[in-house]
RNA sequence: GGUCCCAUCGUCUAGGGGUUAGGACACCGCCCUUUCACGGCGGCGGCAGGGGUUCAAAUCCCCUUGGGACUACCA
C-alpha cells in the first residue's frame, strides 16, 4: 500500500445490527477516504465469540450499502491487507502478545474470574480505585513456565510503567495526559487465545496501514493503553478521531434500544430514505462553513473536513430527520417514489407481489397526489389505500353527520353529485371541477359544503389529495358506487 | 469513589476578544386554500454560575455547578 494514501477503516462489531451511531462513524470513515482520495475499509471486529450475532455481519453489510457507504477492501471485496474478519487473524494477535512477554512488556496472568471478582469487590467495599492488582507481574520465570506445563489457563496482560505520565492526542481535543497510576495492567490476550479489543484493533490498524482513526468518544478513556501498544510494538500512531457521542432523546444517558429506533434496520423498515438518514447524521457532530443543511453524499464529499466535527455530546432527536424525509420524498422522481413505497404497500396486502406492470403503472399515477403528504414510505398505505382497495368501510359515512346538516341533507347533497356527474363525457380534472362548482353556485353553497361529504364518501378519509385530482385518479365506477353506499348508509341511519 | 471528556435557543449548531449573538428543526401566528399537506411571511426562544485577564469577554484563564464516558478475559 502507498504509504501517503490515507486509509480509514470502520471496525463494527458483529454483536447485533448495525446502530445508528456506528452509521455516523461509517459515513464520516467514507467522507475522509473519499474526500482525501484515500481507502475506505470494513473490518469486522468478532473476537468476542459470546455475544457474537450470526446475521450482523449480514445486517452490517446490508445497511452499508443501503446508506451507499461502499467499501473498498474488506468483506466480499477483498484487498491486499486481509483477511478482514479478526478471527481469521487469530495467529498474528497471539504472534504480537508472546513477542511482547519476550520483551518483558507484557506476562502471563493465572488469576480466576473468581480471584478478580474477589479483588473487585473488596476495592469497591473501601472505596478503592479498581483495577488488576498486578498479583501475578512478579511471577518468576520458573513458576510461569511450570504452570504453563500444567495447563494452567492463563491471559497475558500488558505490563503499564509503575509510575510517570504518557501524553496522548486527539485530532479534536489535542493533547490529554494520562498518568501510569490510574491505568492497570490490562488484558491483550484472552484465556481463549482471542485478543482484547486494544490488542487487535491496534495491531490491524497497524498491519493495514490505518492513518486516522475515527471512533466513538467511549474510547478515549482507552487512548493511554492504544498509545502504549504502539510504542511497545515501535510502530508509529495513526491519527485519533473520537466522535460525539449520542445521547438519548431526553439528554440522560447513551442513546440506547430504550430510546426507540437504534438500528438502521429498523428507519429502513419504518420507511426513512437512506438520502434522509446520511444527511441528518451528517449533521449530527459536524457543521459545514457555510449554512447548507441539505447535502448529497457526493456534496457532503467535497464539504466535510475533520476539523469541523464538533466535541460536545448530541442528543439524538428525530424531529429533523422526519423533515429531512419529507424534503428528500419531494424530490424523488414519480416513478421511483413508486419503486420505494412498492414494499410497503404489498406488506401492507394492497398489492400482490409480483405487482403486475399495470397495477404498478397505476400506483406511479397516484404518486403526484400524496408526494407531498407523506413524511415517511410507510404512511404510503393509509395515503393510497382507498385507491386500491374495491371497497371503503361504509361505517365511515357516519363522518358526514353532525358537522353540517343533517343525514338527510347530506344523503341529498350527494345525490344531486351524482347527477351532475353523470353526463361527463370525460371523468378529468377539468371536467370535474367544472360540474361540481357549478353545482356548488346552483345550489347556492359553499364549496366545502358539498367538496366534504364527497370526499369522505369517496375515501373514508377527511384529509385526502385535491378532491378533483382525486376523483379522477379513483375513476368513475368507483367514485359513482362510493356515492351511492354513502347516501344508502346515510338513509339507514 | 477514581480517571477522562464536554458546556450558545427545547434540539442540531454558527460565531473563538468589539455581532442588534446568525441558521435549521420543532412550536405559535398569518397568507395561500375544498380538507390535509406543500409553499411563503412573521413570531417565541440561548451564551449554566462566580471570579479573574482586558479599554472591551459568548469568545482567553481559574473555580463551582451540571451532563456524559470509562472503570470486564465486551467492544
Amino acid at each position: 500500500m502507498n504509504k501517503d494514501e490515507v486509509r480509514v477503516r470502520f471496525a463494527p462489531s458483529p454483536t447485533g445490527y448495525l446502530h445508528i451511531g456506528g452509521a455516523r462513524t461509517a459515513l464520516y470513515d467514507w467522507l475522509l477516504a473519499r474526500k482525501s482520495g484515500g481507502r475506505f475499509i470494513l473490518r469486522i471486529e468478532d473476537t468476542d465469540r459470546n455475544r457474537y450475532v450470526p446475521d450482523a455481519v449480514e445486517d452490517i453489510k446490508d445497511s452499508l450499502r443501503w446508506l451507499g457507504l461502499e467499501w473498498d477492501e474488506g468483506p466480499d471485496v477483498g484487498g491486499a491487507a486481509g483477511p478482514y474478519f479478526q478471527s481469521e487473524r487469530l495467529a498474528l494477535y497471539q504472534k504480537y502478545a508472546a513477542d511482547l512477554v519476550r520483551a518483558g512488556k507484557a506476562y502471563y496472568c493465572f488469576c480466576t474470574p473468581e480471584r478478580l471478582e474477589e479483588m473487585r469487590r473488596k476495592q469497591e467495599a473501601a472505596n478503592q480505585p479498581s483495577g488488576y492488582d498486578r498479583h501475578c507481574r512478579g511471577l518468576s520465570p520458573e513458576e510461569v513456565e511450570q504452570r504453563l506445563a500444567a495447563g494452567e489457563k492463563y491471559v497475558i496482560r500488558f505490563k503499564v510503567p509503575l509510575t510517570g505520565k504518557i501524553q496522548v492526542r486527539d485530532e479534536l481535543r489535542g493533547e490529554m495526559v494520562f498518568d501510569y497510576a490510574t491505568l492497570d495492567d490490562f488484558v491483550i490476550l484472552k484465556s481463549d487465545g482471542f485478543p482484547t479489543y486494544h490488542l487487535a484493533s491496534v495491531v490491524d490498524d497497524h498491519l493495514m496501514g490505518i492513518t486516522h482513526v475515527i471512533r466513538g468518544e467511549e474510547w478515549i478513556i482507552s487512548l493511554p493503553r492504544h498509545f502504549l501498544l504502539y510504542e511497545a510494538l515501535g510502530w508509529e500512531v495513526p491519527a485519533f478521531v473520537h466522535l460525539p457521542i449520542f445521547l438519548s432523546p431526553d439528554g440522560k444517558g447513551k442513546l440506547s434500544k430504550r430510546h426507540g429506533a437504534t438500528g438502521v434496520r429498523e428507519f429502513r423498515e419504518k420507511g426513512y430514505l437512506p438520502e434522509a438518514l446520511v444527511n441528518f447524521l451528517l449533521l449530527l457532530g459536524w457543521h459545514p462553513a457555510d449554512d447548507q443543511e441539505l447535502f448529497t453524499l457526493e456534496e457532503a464529499v467535497s464539504a466535510f473536513s475533520v476539523e469541523r466535527i464538533s466535541t460536545s455530546p448530541v442528543s439524538f432527536s428525530l424531529d429533523k430527520l422526519d423533515w429531512f424525509n419529507g424534503i428528500y420524498i419531494r424530490r424523488l422522481s414519480h416513478e421511483e417514489l413508486a419503486k420505494r413505497c412498492l414494499p410497503f404497500l404489498q406488506r401492507d396486502g394492497l398489492l400482490p407481489d409480483p405487482c403486475p406492470p399495470e397495477r404498478f403503472a397505476y400506483l406511479v399515477r397516484l404518486m403526484p397526489l400524496v408526494q407531498e403528504r407523506i413524511k415517511l414510505l410507510s404512511e404510503i398505505s393509509q395515503a393510497v389505500g382507498y385507491f386500491l382497495r374495491e371497497e371503503i368501510d361504509p361505517p365511515e359515512a357516519a363522518l358526514l353527520v353532525g358537522k353540517k346538516g343533517t343525514p338527510e341533507e347530506t344523503a341529498r347533497i350527494l345525490e344531486e353529485v351524482v347527477e351532475a356527474l353523470g353526463p361527463l363525457t370525460e371523468f378529468n380534472e377539468e371536467q370535474l371541477e367544472q360540474a361540481l362548482r357549478a353545482l356548488v353556485e346552483r345550489l347556492g353553497l359553499k364549496a366545502g359544503q358539498v367538496f366534504m361529504p364527497v370526499r369522505v364518501a369517496v375515501t373514508g378519509q377527511t384529509a385526502t389529495p385535491g378532491l378533483f385530482e382525486l376523483l379522477a385518479a379513483l375513476g368513475r365506477n368507483k367514485v359513482i358506487s362510493r356515492l351511492q353506499q354513502a347516501i344508502a348508509a346515510l338513509r339507514k341511519g
